[in-house]
DNA sequence: TTCATTTCTTTACCTATGTAAAGAGTTTTA
DNA sequence: TAAAACTCTTTACATAGGTAAAGAAATGAA
């Protein structure tokens, strides 16, 4: 649970007494490579802290192409925010790319306490801002960059990444297809 | 004030006596066409209730190529929240593209109140997860659609804005050169 | 270890959209 | 109100990236 305690800490300090409350709401749980953390078409209930591991977030479109929107390489937050934000039905699922420890916790547990615990209420708006932060300089690279710069930047950000997951999920993730990569990796080499 | 106040309140319910402090910090100001609510490469300082008129926030990538990147039409919030949030130079511009009413207010007189007013962090907090409700949506669009679509969903979302505004800046908006959503406009008008 | 499955690359062909330039029509503004 | 500055559309051509199919390579399972 160390872990877990530094990540939060470092987005927004908590009190001894906030983290008596929350430490026991976390447990501890294992998901199997293939296996998923939340899928679509069910309300997300549960938040977790990614210990170790790879977990991909995607959608898949009427005609069954999946795009991924997200890779989450431990320790960070995992859970179909959008789902528990609006209570509505997921439609992002959140899928082991390798076999994975989290800790999870029903984020209702956590969502009761902000009425008497303002630094945890504190730590999700900072939370919030911090996914708003993301998508905005996502949404600036889809738009200003081509795949050939964006694929770059994932290698940067995801270093580890490419050794440990198939091409086509990092294709879906630059919003490409496979084809695609494979032209731009032969480009890129021949340089 | 009261538009203000009854968007404020759709959002989440602020107390009276917090509405005592905040109404006072915010001025009503004119921003003319083509003026600036906030301009690139100075740090943000101010968040404003747009009361009237169209405002839209864009970015100016190195060859000096604009895109639209939001549209903002009254009542609604403006600022450069990006800048804001992490206290760095701005890179989005916010400027009018009709006469506007804003109301404004310095951003940190009301994060100052966070620590004695926990219904005004709530507010921010649900801000902040609004606005991430938005972006992900937007993103899923942009993957997800091809222009014609997001045109249509444009439209539907912005109704009285195609009347108002270029259709230079709504091309920007789609990601498209004004030539392709000539070419659009043109093949959907053909049906 | 071998067979089946998955992954990666290549090829051929197609399409959406980009750029540049030019002309017609509209607004601004001096 | 005349000239200047925008705006919109069209054309011609270029290109990034899509799809489908097939073979090679790698991985996983029996």
């Amino acid at each position: 649970m160390e872990e877990l305690k530094a990540y939060f800490n470092g987005i927004s300090v908590l009190s001894d007494s906030t983290w008596d409350k929350i430490v026991p709401l976390f447990n501890e749980r294992r998901i199997k490579r293939k296996d998923y953390f939340v899928r679509e078409h069910e309300l997300a209930r549960e938040i977790a802290f990614l210990k170790t591991g790879v977990v991909r977030a995607y959608f898949t479109n009427e005609e069954g192409k999946e795009y991924n929107k997200q890779f989450f390489v431990g320790s960070t937050i995992i859970g179909a925010y959008t789902s528990l934000l609006t209570g509505k039905s997921n439609i992002i699922a959140q899928q082991a790319l390798t076999d994975c420890v989290v800790y999870a916790c029903k984020y209702k547990s956590l969502t009761d306490l902000y009425d008497t615990h303002p630094d945890l209420e504190r730590f999700a708006r900072k939370i919030a801002e911090h996914y708003f932060l993301e998508k905005e300089k996502k949404e600036i690279e889809i738009v200003l960059l081509d795949a050939t710069e964006r694929y770059s930047i994932f290698k940067n950000e995801f270093p580890t990444l490419e050794q440990l997951i198939p091409q086509l999920h990092i294709a879906s993730y630059l919003g490409i297809s496979a084809t695609q990569l494979s032209r731009i990796r032969k480009e890129l080499i021949s340089q």
